[in-house]
DNA sequence: TCATGTGAAGACATTCACAGCA
DNA sequence: TGCTGTGAATGTCTTCACATGA
């Protein structure tokens, strides 16, 4: 029990931000069976899912939505503010730049780093932006634990050996590359291509079935 | 054994991915462990996969690249050319546009949809760009069956619908919101806040893992 | 010897189904 | 009644381990 999978991390993650932007003048507690429906999964699963946060509803109003709000946040939030660096300020590092600002009171893209002297030493959507050489020194200095690689796939791996050397723990990697890391950093992948190629394929004829093996 | 699950489809994408990428000059051939490596799997996970394509290697020489990388692309590619549809001209929209062109030959981005009229009736990244009125029109009418969703999370319902209307039969989901759809149509959700806080937690002290229920 | 292909085991995730409570 | 919390059952995915073949 004490520790809990990357799957209902990634759910709970959802249901807060379901609760989050849902408006709820109305209705003060919600039944499994309605955030089920919201988030796409069966009552049952979310029930074993907000078991694991420890906050325990009531059978009569169901879960009070606010205070889940609260146990998912103190389960899966940082204790602080926490920076966030990102590499290669393309036209997907803006985009999440842009996307990003604002958005979480908590977590903040305080340090971008691109090769292009023309990118560096400037302010993009409000974050500063420096020379990658300078990456590990920064970061360190910061104490900065996270990174979001948007580097082409020839730099990945070099960024991501800054990213560790400067003492990152976890890689959000949108780069269509495996990056090699010690076993401690966790690496999420979000390689686009590969993304539409997977929705290409379940988009196929009857239910994206084929089976024509050459 | 006739359905492929959704996860190892991924894995072969991936596969195919790596082996396009790296240069094998001097091999023809590759081993399971070697391309569990390069995938971070074991090598059993990697021929449990290719079992699945139906291409079976020799225990000498394992793999040959080039009729794997065939067999994958037999089984995870269109028949034919395929066109995708995107609704949502902004940051995000834009960077896969940019990033997406000319990157396969058999998938093309071939019309965006924005409400903005600044942006329609243009071209942006060698791709059309129309009012989002004429979603559904437009790509039934070239049969498309594949969208990129990129528009804010307020109009991500009815710009689904206006896909689902379209004949769009799998969405890739970049809003954060859970789209609802008929049962026959695949979405694949990458919600990047998500990402962000996901990775968050797991870069936090001590391989991520605090409990501290309130 | 060393790798493949695969039945069987094991680990993990989801769902069922029901006791207990308001 | 209609919900929650949860043991047990089921289903899915991954790994083990070995027969087989070059």
């Amino acid at each position: 029990m004490s520790l809990i999978s990357e799957k209902t991390i990634e759910r709970l993650i959802l249901y807060r931000g379901l609760l989050l932007q849902a408006n709820h003048e109305s209705e003060s507690g919600i039944y499994s069976h309605q955030l089920g429906r919201m988030a796409g999964f069966t009552p049952a699963q979310v029930r074993r899912d907000l078991m694991q946060v420890g906050y325990t509803g009531s059978p009569a109003r169901g879960y009070d939505i606010a205070k889940l709000i609260q146990s998912i946040s103190a389960l899966v939030d940082p204790a602080e503010k926490r920076e966030i660096a990102l590499a290669g300020i393309g036209s997907i590092g803006r985009a999440i730049l842009a996307y990003f600002q604002g958005r979480s009171s908590l977590l903040e893209i305080t340090a971008a780093f691109d090769t292009d002297p023309e990118k560096t030493d400037r302010v993009i959507h409000g974050c500063r932006c420096y020379p990658v050489d300078r990456l590990s020194e920064i970061i360190l200095a910061r104490g900065i634990r996270t990174g979001i690689l948007c580097v082409p796939s020839g730099a990945a791996q070099s960024v991501t050996d800054a990213f560790v050397a400067g003492g990152v723990r976890g890689i959000l990697n949108y780069a269509p590359t495996r990056l090699i890391v010690p076993p401690d950093v966790y690496v999420e992948n979000r390689d686009m291509i590969m993304a539409v190629e997977k929705v290409v394929y379940f988009s196929g004829p009857r239910t994206g079935q084929r089976k024509e093996t050459g």
